[in-house]
DNA sequence: TGTACATCAGTGAACGCGCGTTCACTGATGTAC
DNA sequence: TGTACATCAGTGAACGCGCGTTCACTGATGTAC
């Protein structure tokens, strides 16, 4: 009683489902703990009781937000390929505001990539891309291609950007700058596994220096 | 009937299980589904029945070989953990025969793995090890320890392994080893995941030998 | 301002199926004397 | 060589529970006149 009031008065501080129609809300909710459930346990271990126990409904109103349960693996991953985008979006401009040579501001890019894995709080969202990878019967075409579409155009920013500086500062002897390209996401996701297993939270920061490194040397004029 | 009698005369000849003894051949043909089923629909989508059909036994017989589920997960990644460090063992003691030199011998290797992961048909086995982590809360204590081990004695190989050309090799500027080493871990367990997603077989020795190439710059003179 | 209707965001009960596990039993093979 | 017993490698039937999905219904909010 007292939580319904509460709830129409000042709707909870979650951080996405803020200012949100209400069923949006909620569908947010969902969507939190399905993410959680999933790169933990895995999608046919998480269960439709659990998740609408977490959003604080019943089974049914599920299936008002979710045609079905695959309906919500696409949704998750549509969410979350959004906001990952966005993101790097926002590295990107920031860093190629601080200078006109493509190899500074990717190198710019690489730090306050690090920077921001040091300071996720939990889980690094790339899981959802490998967590999907690793149960891939489990979904349909849909989502098998909204997750091989979220790769390719990773590919494509990072070796644009590698083409650009090797345009300016050719490299001796010359790279595979696809591999390269390839090389930064393969970071990140080989990252995510070994600090979980590791229980290191600090490795994310530290590959993904460690490959800024590799990204000096290899176009190092020296 | 005809199958019976074949058997008897003349086991199958599924490259792991020849020779052993008959309960032992069928424990091996129950892993081996397993550990196609676990790395392409996950630990929990993986139904006893289906295993059980594919070794050609029935269900009780599953619940001879293993005491429960779980135990299934404690045999597979036994067996991985074993033949995996097998393998590493052998390619190092055939690098290390070649040369010296601790950084000639360490390039090798990694040209001598890139090689294994080019003719490997179908998965690199590090697969389990991320099918693990992304669903470690659907398995026991044991299991997620002998995880934990498995990558530890990784490190460590590798972590002695670049300690030693770095005694012999000083690199300018010094470097992180152990974060290096962990990139090659890294790297691998990154690139299986990218490979499956983009179809692409060849991408896991590529990226072995983008990390040869990062190594090689790391400690050369220039 | 009041009323009629539509949409939103769910509820509650029921369904049938597949899952992991148990238990009593069994035929084939190996070993001791 | 023959017999008694033990171990190996399973079988077959049954169990209870949780799962995803459906369906008819409902109270609250929004919109048109």
């Amino acid at each position: 009683m007292v939580d319904k009031v509460m709830e129409k008065t000042a709707p909870p501080a979650g951080s996405r489902a803020e200012g949100a129609r209400k069923g949006e809300r909620t569908r947010a909710r969902i969507l939190d703990a399905a993410y959680d459930a999933i790169v933990h346990k895995g999608f046919a271990a998480t269960s439709i009781d659990e998740l609408v126990e977490a959003a604080g409904i019943t089974k049914s109103g599920f299936f008002y937000h979710f045609k079905d349960k695959n309906d919500l693996a696409r949704q998750l991953l549509e969410r979350f390929l959004a906001e990952d985008g966005e993101i790097l979006a926002t590295l990107e401009r920031r860093a190629r505001a601080l200078s006109d040579d493509p190899l500074r501001s990717f190198l710019v890019f690489l730090d306050l990539y690090a920077e921001v894995m040091d300071e996720m709080p939990a889980l690094h969202p790339g899981c959802l891309v490998a967590a999907i990878t690793y149960q891939d019967q489990m979904f349909d075409a849909a989502v098998r291609a909204m997750n091989l579409d979220g790769l390719l155009s990773l590919r494509r920013r990072f070796t644009d950007w590698l083409s650009e500086i090797a345009a300016r500062h050719p490299p001796r002897p010359p790279l595979d700058v696809e591999a390269l390209a390839d090389n930064l996401t393969v970071t990140v996701e080989g990252a995510i596994i070994l600090s979980r297993v590791l229980g290191d939270r600090a490795l994310l920061g530290r590959q993904t220096r460690l490959f800024r490194d590799h990204v000096k040397r290899a176009f190092a004029a020296a």
